[in-house]
DNA sequence: AATGAATGAGTGTTCATTCAT
DNA sequence: AATGAATGAACACTCATTCAT
């Protein structure tokens, strides 16, 4: 129920300009949020920044909201399209799962100030343009359950079924977290260790031993056998 | 080197008058914070929902931005009060820390809407208030590197110690994450759901197995053999 | 028709107090004003520089612009008072205007930011003080008609019966300029050399010579001999 | 050195119409200024005083002293072209010192209300502002400096070169003296009086007689012999 | 299609004054 | 007589939005 991209009226009736034009307030307007935040930049500032008039910038948009908005779902869309770039048919599940931690958590950092923005302003949008950005985050979070999915079914992931959403859920946060908590991660880790290290503790809790003997050795996890898993009553 | 409150300058003279009237001030700002934005809440609705003038609220304020650090700080000093009260001196620390785990979720879950505020208004504290916020929230953390070192000490937790800082940080990502992503989380979880789930996932990163042979391999890990695990430098 | 000092009304009833408490409001509040000007001082400012509280203060002023008057009449007052040290009665009419206008200016020297802020002040005040006020300027301005007068009388000063206001006012104001012009004068003179300039050219606006062969000098003035008084046909 | 001119930022973009708005500025606010002086005076009365919305109004200016930067601007300007011209190249230094005087309170008396604005509220200007009035009133007055310096080169004035600094400042005081002081002098003179004693007493200070012995003694006068006279070192 | 001047409701904040204690 | 907490009208200034050109 992939729910359509909120239009925003223009009275301008080149619809290729149209498209121009958002795109440069996009651009000029995505600086200014991350650096003064939603509420403290101004319309002028946007447009000045765009390079064009406050009234060539209204001819394109409705209300301030809008360029939050565009800018949002811009971000939304280019994060979607990157995580994609990682997922490969033909690995297994968990293959696909480890290449597609690590490169989200790299887009996450490459993204930083983006993602951040997102984090801080999505609640000043209006209702109906909140909703659809959500759903975005929930396509894209999709996207890891359709990995986590195919792990099951593949048997390299050992998973509750009713436990993907929020795996999936959880790795988004991960990255995202990657963001917000900069303050205090970074003063211990860098990013490939940051990797490693959330790598390690999602195929611990999803990586199920075969059992019996266990030809595993979750090398590289902290060191945990079978037996830990059977005591795991309340095991995914 | 926990760092003093900063204090907020009052005309007022009476100290317990002044502890009063902001807890006044807190009590009336926070719901309006939460149902409307700091940005978009005006002094004079919080002060009329505190029941006094705007020039009586401005005796015990600078300024507006002050209100909102006196509601971080309460939040914050609520959660530190709260997720203290689950530490058992006596447990070990797996037990503490699963104790503790579901006690700062229940926490975060009643404290939703305070949690959620924090979320996205601390960074619009000016400097000085931001720095002393993200250092209560450090310190809170630190409750959680305390269980996870206890239970490293006493044997009942597996985890290297150069991770106890992002485990700690990861606890209290999960918590907040369950406000913050309300809107998907529970569409499909409950709260006593969530917390065992997370709790699993917690525990098999953090339960080291006694011992089996490892015929593994952590297809897609950062290449890792058995025997890393054992020497495990710089693994979990 | 000497008018009696405006009464400020004082719910306090010991007139020994009032007198007393408000000998401390000025003490106080002259130097707020001098440094800040009437407008950017508050009451709040002036009651705590007095010593005592806000709700005191009023208890014997009854608005801020009594305490602008209060100041302006102490001011007006020590100016006054200095003024008269200066007048020697035995001595003639020019001796004494000499001496007075010396003395004058070096009164205005010392108390030049008293000075400057009734300049720039008064306008401020209510009507009927604003009055009062003017009126003790003009007070004073009479004690150098006074000394003109009696120069006149016994021939040491020449000069219309009908320049006497003028000149008084002119030497008040040569006072005066002392202090609000010492952006400029100070550049140039010191107030001795102030003193002795101005001191010159009130003379010889005022000296006539006897006529016939003057034996003169008007040393230190611009050489000028009897011819000039002659040639004064618009003299004063 | 003539310092240039503060600009005020405009957010208007044609300098024509930001010229013409700014007079409406000027001549909306001059006259409440004059009535309530500037601190009385609000924004939004000149706002409706020049015909247009206080929005408008902030789009020519920044700040409310912007407003008395460009009224007390706006009368130095007039001042200095009005002064200027009554200098007639050709006169004697004597001559047009006689006319620009009484040229110079004619226009005193004319813009009365105008000099005392300036007198008035000057100390409200902002630091740089006030720095640059401060500087045109200094240009003004060496237009009387030019003057006496003629005379003195033409012979038609004898004067010190040392005192030709202060005989211009005390010409400016005795102009707006007329304005400042007159709740006094319009008592006892009218303007043509004015002109006449102050022209006589500028010009006894500044007449020399064609020589001749005098018997005179300036007695009272800071002890000076003849020979004093001759020397004349520090004299006028 | 582009411009940018105009708008005015709304904002955070101040401060002289009052009055119950 | 002294206090100081309370008041709220008033202030300077901002900024999203409109609309005539």
């Amino acid at each position: 129920m992939p729910q359509h991209r909120k239009p925003i009226p223009s009275e301008i009736k080149n619809p290729k300009l149209v498209e121009e034009r958002r795109r440069q307030i996009i651009r000029g307007a995505v600086d200014l949020f991350v650096r003064k935040g939603f509420h403290k930049t101004t319309t002028r500032e946007i447009a000045r920044e765009c390079g064009f008039s406050i009234g060539t910038m209204y001819e394109y948009i409705q209300t301030k909201e809008d360029v939050l908005y565009l800018v949002c779902d811009d971000i939304h869309t280019e994060l979607e399209k990157r995580l994609k770039e990682a997922v490969d048919e033909e690995a297994t599940g968990r293959d696909n799962l480890v290449r597609a931690v690590a490169h989200h958590f790299r887009v996450m950092d490459e993204m930083s100030d983006y993602v951040l923005l997102i984090y801080q302003e999505t609640k000043s949008l209006p209702k109906e343009a909140l909703r659809y950005v959500l759903q975005k985050e929930e396509e894209i979070t999709s996207l890891f359950e359709r990995i986590l999915e195919k792990g099951i079914a593949d048997g390299t992931l050992h998973l509750e079924p009713s436990s993907v959403k929020l795996m999936a859920q959880q790795i988004m946060v991960m990255g995202q977290m990657w963001t917000f908590r900069r303050w205090a991660l970074r003063k211990y880790y860098n990013l490939e260790e940051y990797i490693r290290l959330q790598t390690a503790l999602l195929l611990r809790g999803l990586t199920t031993p075969t059992g019996g003997d266990c030809h595993d050795g979750n090398r590289g996890l902290p060191s945990q056998t079978c037996g830990a898993v059977r005591d795991g009553g309340q095991s995914v």
